[in-house]
DNA sequence: CGATAACCGAGAATCGAGTATCATCTCTCC
DNA sequence: GGAGAGATGATACTCGATTCTCGGTTATCG
């Protein structure tokens, strides 16, 4: 019943946040539980084979993950805390855009800047 | 005159290119004219510092370089080939989706999927 | 309770990208 | 031609991210 407590500690945890986090940034949000980083890993990894987290890039480098659950969205980078935040909504017209022969499956947007909490901190 | 003569090769292929290219990537493209993987670097590292070159991340990891005089573009990453593609052209819309409190500076769209010569080649 | 399997945290090992070093080379200038 | 500065390629090295390993713990089930 209780088995990979942790493991669940590390996915509830990523289910509240408001956006995508890496696995260190995961972790630092569960220092003090205890919780190893290898563990947080070991979650990560798990959740995507089972299909329930994704593991998504944004721009800032390294990979990030969230559940799978949510609906089409793109983020929103601080480029000073480094957080990316889900935007909810999407862009048209990006087809135009798209050369002749080439075929287009999918398309990221990320719009970077200082988020609210940065930004007042100023 | 001649000096940096390696550097020069090496700038001039990615001023050739019709996107952003990784250090590898453009590493690549010289094979044959016996450059170095050190010197690549050491030209895209200079081309940055003198302002004539743009470090760019595009999704896919890593960093590409590309020279800074091209007008505000976006990129096609072709999922087979991994090349980024220069897209002129850009969206409207994206101011509604900052949240309140939040300053966007600048935005990033990447279009994926497959480029024309992977798509033929299939 | 007792055996077994899954988990756990810590630290070692690995991997790739990028950087530093070093022994030549090659211009430039005299 | 000769000296010195800058450039070059190979390679060793660094650094951060991720995975692996191991000894010890914990849950499950009979």
């Amino acid at each position: 019943m209780r088995r990979a407590k942790q493991q669940l500690t590390v996915l509830r945890a990523l289910g509240a946040a408001d956006g995508p986090l890496s696995a260190k940034e995961l972790w630092r949000r569960l220092s003090g539980t205890g919780v190893g980083l290898a563990t947080v890993y070991r979650a990560l990894q798990r959740g995507v084979e089972e299909g329930t987290l994704e593991a998504v890039e944004v721009l800032g480098g390294g990979v990030r993950y969230e559940p799978r659950d949510r609906e089409h969205h793109h983020y929103f980078l601080c480029s000073i805390c480094d957080h990316a935040f889900d935007l909810f909504g999407c862009v048209e017209g990006l087809e135009s855009l798209v050369p002749d022969g080439f075929r287009m499956t999918r398309h990221e947007v990320v719009l970077l800047g200082t988020c609210d909490a940065c930004a007042s901190a100023e």
